[in-house]
DNA sequence: ACAGGTTCTCTTTTT
DNA sequence: GAGAACCTGT
């Protein structure tokens, strides 16, 4: 392994693989190879120092990361790693807490709440309460309680110093701390946490009880953490909680990536790291292995920008390469399809596919990229926007999951009690819901009695009985049964793939497809489980993973697809080729963002980010005109490219001045979407159905209605400008 | 009980 | 323009 080494890593880089005994602060630019130093660090204590993996605690940005972190290790070290602590902050915590439930007011078999989960919990509380939505949005209020939770405050730690009251707000900042107890006493009642409350819960008992800090401390004798930049208060202290005694820490990150305050991540942990780590070091990495130097010339130009930061300056030996090519477009579709035309050139000058990216700031923007590639017959791949987690048969069927896993979750269980339909309607479950408040039972334990409950109906009463024992079934089993058996079991017993498959509606349809995939997932999940612990999963090994699993954890990198993700969902990413899209005011710095010098700051780095993803070529651009809601608007040219030296980019080395370049006629001029050219016969194209026929068309243009027949052999009304026509 | 229609709300980024 | 909430007729 020594050999290796030498010709793997630079100087420095080999410091921070050999720097382990003292708190070390690695301020690594983009690109410069802070994973591979990672790695090698991570093997060089194993296999040099004789540290047992179960002494290293590894914190990833996401699971993804994890995963790949474990395979190169394998790779140097010749072997499987197994017991090594590498995941997330909220993975790493979900097993803490887990471990250490007798000592929370929690059980060990909480539920984790997504989003979702939190909005409808709050929607309840607020019919119960009778709490004004148009007062009291549940979103902002939502954000509130998050930012208190970040900074580790509980309801009752409120009080009128940390409360931040203010004028404009008043009547809101009053009301969110009584919204914020009914909230968490809810979620207590339900056996649940947020996200939020991983972190929090983790913080607050390695705080206050010695006995379990002790513990951790001994058993996370090396601690490491990545993208540090984007680590919250709450997560801070678990790691100093953690690592202040022994104090071998190494964190890794780049103050110019900070892109998470919003969830407040704050990048006082990075700036402050050799004040709270007195006898701390710090090295930079500043060469890029990553970027040809124009693409680099550019990034160090836009983040030069930034006034809180600490300097640096990327370089790399790669070559000059390309200079970045900018376009400016009329509209938004115009950017969509010459962004798709400049993807096929790529693709038949030899680049791969899968090499290719397109980026943009919010995630509404993919829809016309979705159709430009769709019309081109282009592979491609959406991180982000409608979650696998998130379709309505998927969050059935996890809501069963997690009622067996967790009978005290009545939220989730109010969500399966009649899907599929079984005949227990409105009235009978506010029957049941009022017995169970009379009598403080959970909603669970009141189905299980509810012969018990007079005003039901007999008929009624059995089929919720017949429910109730299914369940109980299924909750005894799941002790020992593998969950891909049990997951199986559920799906049989319910019939949902005849549900589905039965149904006249072809959205009905695709659903089967999902819950087939998600049977494939429990079962790869299963598969590697095997490998690492030697037994197979059970379902309260499943829960926490998916819980906390991300769209860009599920990206498959065997298939050769273009890559369409926010900017955000980049981080950490590399490819050949980049597209930044939509570099307008409002937009990217996002509207929302634009009220602060030190949001506008983030937005930059957003940029910064982007840029610093591309190998060898970059391509930004911006349309005059975009479609937002259901209007055209006006727009202006980003503020990050008036403020760049426009000989930056290609084809610019006269001008003094920021003027885009039009957009290229070289290209050729895309097929456009005619809707009058459907006709009765035609093959045509759904994003969800796939391939079918028209049978009839009912009037003209966008608004047409197409009777279709899908090769799944089902008829669909859909409106034409849903579909597009089957590319030749 | 439930299907089908209409109105209302929310639209930045995500673990 | 999408999804949820609400309403109405069978």
């Amino acid at each position: 392994m020594h050999t290796d080494f030498k010709q793997e890593l630079n100087e420095q880089q080999l410091q921070v693989v050999l720097e382990t005994e003292r708190p070390l602060l690695v301020l690594a630019g983009a690109g410069s190879g802070k994973t591979r130093s990672l790695i090698y660090r991570c093997a060089w204590l194993i296999k040099e120092k004789k540290v047992p993996p179960k002494n290293i605690l590894m914190v990833t940005f996401t699971n993804k990361a994890a995963k790949e972190l474990q395979e190169r290790l394998q790779n140097i070290l010749g072997y499987s790693v197994q017991n090594l602590w590498v995941g997330t902050f909220h993975h790493i915590c979900t097993r803490i807490l887990r471990n250490e439930a007798s000592f929370l007011p929690f059980r060990q078999n909480f539920s984790i709440y997504d989003e979702n989960n939190q909005l409808s919990l709050l929607k309840k509380i607020y019919k119960e309460h009778s709490l004004d939505r148009e007062r009291f949005p549940l979103q902002p209020v939502l954000n509130r309680i998050s930012s208190y939770k970040n900074r580790l405050l509980l309801p009752e730690d409120l009080n009128e110093y940390n409360l931040e009251i203010s004028m404009e707000n008043y009547k809101l900042d009053r009301t969110v701390p009584k919204i914020y107890e009914l909230y968490q006493q809810n979620l207590l009642l339900n056996n649940a946490l947020d996200f939020d409350d991983l972190l929090l819960y983790t913080a607050k008992l390695l705080q206050n009880n010695e006995l379990v800090r002790k513990k951790y401390q001994q058993q996370f004798q090396y601690v490491m953490i990545d993208e540090y930049q984007d680590t919250n208060y709450a997560q801070f202290e678990i790691v100093h909680q953690i690592a202040a005694e022994h104090q071998r820490i190494c964190v890794v990150g780049d103050d110019d990536q900070a892109i998470y305050s919003f969830r407040g991540a704050t990048i006082r942990n990075i700036l402050e790291f050799e004040k709270d780590y007195a006898d701390a070091i710090a090295i930079r990495l500043e060469q890029n292995y990553r970027s040809t130097s124009h693409i680099l010339e550019l990034a160090n130009a836009i983040i030069l920008n930034n006034r809180h930061r600490h300097s640096k300056t990327l370089w790399s030996e790669l070559g000059e390469g390309y200079k970045p090519e900018l376009f400016v477009y009329e509209d938004d579709m115009e950017e969509a399809n010459k962004t798709a035309d400049l993807i096929l050139q790529l693709h038949e000058e030899g680049i791969p596919f899968r090499e290719i990216a397109v980026l943009y700031r919010t995630n509404a923007q993919s829809r016309v990229f979705e159709y430009a590639c769709l019309q081109r017959n282009i592979p491609y791949t959406i991180v982000g926007t409608v979650h696998f987690y998130q379709r309505k048969e998927i969050r059935d069927l996890l809501a069963y999951l997690t009622v067996i896993f967790n009978p005290s979750d009545n939220n989730s269980l109010l969500r399966i009690i009649n899907e599929p339909p079984r005949g227990i309607g409105s009235v009978s479950i506010n029957r049941l819901m009022e017995f169970a408040s009379q009598n403080h039972l959970s909603l669970y334990q009141t189905i299980q009695n509810v012969q018990a409950i007079q005003s039901i109906q007999p008929g009624i009463k059995k089929k919720i009985a017949e429910f109730a024992e299914k369940l109980e079934d299924w909750h005894r089993k799941a002790e020992s049964t593998p969950v891909l058996d049990l997951v199986k079991e559920v799906i049989d017993s319910l019939d949902l793939i005849n549900h589905y498959k039965n149904s006249q509606d072809p959205a009905e349809i695709s659903r089967v497809e999902n819950l087939i995939e998600f049977v494939s997932s429990v079962s790869e999940f299963s598969e590697r489980w095997i490998e690492e612990y030697d037994k197979s999963p059970l379902l309260e090994d499943f829960l926490p993973f998916v819980a906390l699993q991300t769209d860009i954890d599920r990206v498959n990198e065997a298939a050769d697809t273009v890559y369409l993700m926010t900017l955000h969902n980049a981080k950490g990413l590399e490819f050949e080729c980049v597209f930044i899209t939509g570099l307008e005011q409002e937009l990217l710095p996002h509207l929302r963002s634009m009220n602060s010098k030190y949001s506008i700051e983030e937005e930059r780095r957003l940029l910064y980010v982007g840029v610093t993803r591309a190998k060898s070529r970059l391509f930004l651009s911006y349309a005059k005109y975009r479609r937002k809601y259901d209007s055209f608007y006006f727009t202006e040219p980003s503020i990050f490219l008036q403020e760049l030296d426009p000989n930056l980019f290609a084809g610019y080395n006269d001008a003094v001045t920021f003027k885009p370049k039009p957009a290229n006629k070289v290209y050729a001029k895309p097929k456009t979407l005619n809707n009058n050219q459907f006709y009765i016969g035609q093959k045509v194209w759904h994003t969800e159905y796939g391939p079918g026929l028209v049978l009839n068309v009912d009037g003209n243009g966008p608004e047409a209605r197409l009777t279709i027949s899908f090769s799944s052999g089902k008829l669909a009304k859909i409106i034409a400008s849903y579909v597009s026509p089957e590319p030749i």
